[in-house]
Formats: structure tokens, sequence, C-alpha cells
DNA sequence: TAGTCGTGGGA
DNA sequence: TTCCCAAGACT
């Protein structure tokens, strides 16, 4: 951080820039779900949905998410497991649990009102710097910075910053400009604006610098450097990880599934009984590791493929398999035998969704 | 601070 | 195929 924020914003021209940016997203942005009105609780769903994830993404999921909870009041009262039923194949899962103890919390405080003080609503579950100054400026319109991925690839640019974005710390840097900048009459199009221009124009690769709204105002451009920004460094390899799982079927037709652990990698969500805590090298250490664990007899066993699966920092290799099975216990509160119907509302990672399609 | 936490799309 | 991601938050 080699220049403070005066010496970064002299010679720049507030006001025209907010008038270049503004003037063209109201004429240029795209036509949202998320768009259609002001409702605090619709704005902060569509927030939480697009954290990390794809606008084309996000569309279908908050189609269905707000016929399914159409208020605030709703998802407070909807059970945990139709909610996560919701997010479904969403991924970063913790948001949804997070967002659901948020809004229990909005309806008890503040009587379902979801809060327009930025301390009330940034001390709520899952809602960071990000998402307090986007719900709190395109909602009510306060003049909260919103800096995101696409904000600072922007202003990086704009600015000609060279801080590395993939630091926690460059975030408030950023910010702190976003607060000289931004548009106190119109702060939610200004906010949305600079993410506009960073999904549309102001792109990671390729950037359209000859149909930038605000390229009279950009130094990287002016530079020639529009690609060499943002910098960011790279992350490490994700770790390997090879295991096996097992679609069991009983005398009855019911299948054995197993609810995960409340915190960690897909939490909460379901899946078939797996050896992932401790990975076995043949199949008839698999066996005895699963009936034990499952209190199940295994009477028949077939492969049916191998699966792998990349998350953020992680890469799972399955070999999955199925087979016939006794049950030597009854089923509880994260182990069930369910029919093939009620399988339909519990919520599975993509990768044991693609295990169950293989099965059937 | 750096690691954890999903998924599917595009170059 | 391989890589980088896409409107982050939490620990």
């Amino acid at each position: 951080m080699k220049e403070n924020v005066q010496q970064i914003l002299a010679h720049f021209h507030i006001k025209q820039f907010q008038h270049d940016l503004i003037h063209w997203f109201q004429t240029e942005q795209r036509d949202l779900p998320w768009r259609k009105d002001k409702d605090p609780y619709k704005i902060w769903v569509s927030e939480v949905m697009l954290q990390q994830t794809r606008v084309d993404t996000v569309i279908p999921y908050f189609y269905h998410f707000i016929e399914k909870f159409p208020t605030l009041d709703s998802l407070a009262e909807a059970e945990e497991e139709e909610v996560l039923k919701a997010w479904e194949g969403l991924g970063y899962y913790s948001r949804i649990r997070h967002l659901h103890e948020a809004v229990k919390e909005v309806k008890e405080k503040y009587g379902g009102c979801v809060p327009a003080s930025k301390e009330q609503f940034s001390s709520l579950k899952g809602v960071g710097p990000y998402t307090t100054g986007a719900v709190l400026s395109i909602a009510y319109g306060i003049p909260e910075p919103a800096v995101d991925g696409n904000v600072m690839r922007v202003l990086s640019r704009i600015f000609y910053i060279t801080d590395d974005i993939a630091k926690g710390s460059t975030r408030k840097k950023f910010e702190n400009i976003v607060s000289h900048i931004i548009s106190h009459d119109n702060p939610s199009d200004f906010n949305q604006a600079l993410m506009e221009l960073g999904a549309l124009v102001c792109t990671p690769k390729n950037p359209s610098c000859f149909l930038c709204p605000v390229q009279r105002h950009c130094r990287a451009f002016a530079e020639g450097v529009e690609t060499e920004l943002p910098v960011k460094t790279k992350g490490k390899a994700p770790k390997r990880v090879s295991f096996r799982a097992i679609v069991l079927m009983n005398e009855k037709g019911n299948i054995l599934i197993q609810k995960r652990p409340p915190r960690g990698l897909l939490a909460n969500l379901w899946q078939f009984p797996n050896d992932e805590h401790a990975p076995t090298r043949n199949d008839e250490s698999f066996v005895k590791e699963i009936s034990e664990r499952y209190h199940v007899v295994i009477r028949s066993m077939e492969r049916i493929g191998s699966f792998e699966h990349v998350f953020s920092h992680v890469v799972w290799h399955i070999e999955a398999y199925k087979g016939n099975a006794l049950e030597l216990q009854m089923g509880d509160e994260t182990n069930k035998w369910v029919t093939i119907d009620e399988l339909k509302q519990y919520a599975f990672p993509v990768i044991y969704q693609k295990i169950w399609q293989a099965y059937e």
C-alpha cells in the first residue's frame, strides 16, 4: 500500500465518473429477477446466492427459492431439511445454514424487518462486509461500499492498483476508496454499476475497453496495462482423496442414507454409506468397515463405477458400489432406510447424485 | 494470515 | 485437458 487514498484520488473526476458509470448502468443493465423490486429479503437472498457463484447458475435457484419461501417469515419458519433441499447443488452450504439462522434472528429481534443499521445487519450470521454494503445500498439506499471481486478488478484497473487481491487486507483499501467515490445520490446504482461493469465489460480476460463507459477515467487503459491487472497470487493445488461408497438396498427395497456432520465439508447433506473417514485398501476390508459402522450384513456387492469430484481445496475420487443388505439395527436421526420416493426429499451433494444416477 | 468451504462454465 | 474461476464468509 504505497499510496494513500488522497494520492490515489488526485486528479480523479469523481462526479464525472459517477455520472458516466451510473448512466451506463441505467441503460445497459441486465434484466435480473432480483432487480424487479427492492424487497430487502429478496435482495439479501440474491446476494447470498451470488457469493462465488455465477449469475446464470443463480437465476433458476432464485426463482425456485423465492417461490418456496416468498417472505422472510416463511423462510424463518421452514424446516432446515426443506431449506437445505432448496439449496441442493448450489454449493457452499454454510451460506444457507447461516442465512436460515439469520432470518430467524431477524424475525425474533426485528419483527421480520431486515435491519437498515450497519451494526445490526452485519452482526447476522453469514453477513460479511460485502453483503452488508450490497443489501444496505441496494435495498435501503445507504452509501456503504460493496466490494466484491468485480469491484476490486475494476478499481485496480481504474486506479492502477497493484495490491494482491487474494489477500484479505486488500479489500479494505478498496472499501476506503469506494467510500470516497460512491454516489450519495444513488449508492444502489453506483455499487451495482461497478459490479455490472466488471461482469459485462471489465472482465478478467479480454476486457472490452473499447466500449467501456469509464474508459477516460482508467489509468490502466491509459498505460496499456489493463490485462496485467488485477494482481492475484495463485492458490495451492487441491489435495487428492480416494475412498469407496456403496448404495445399499434391503429386502424391503429401502435405501440406506446417512446425514453428514453439522460442520465441515458438505455439512448436513446426505450421502450413501462410505469409508471417507477411514479409506480401505480392498473390497474385503471395505465390506468389514461398512458392516460394522452401519450395522448391516452385505449379502452381495457389485462395482458401478468410479467418480471424481473437484472441490475448492480437495479432490474426491470415489469407487462406487451397489449391493443388497440386511439391516441389523433400526435407523436413527443420521442413518435412515428410506424408499426411493422418499430419497427425493433429502439434499445430496452432486457427486452422490451422480452415484445414484449410476445405480438406477 | 491462510485454509476451509461447491459447483459448473468458459477459454 | 487443464486451468481459472463467480456478486465471500468464517475460523
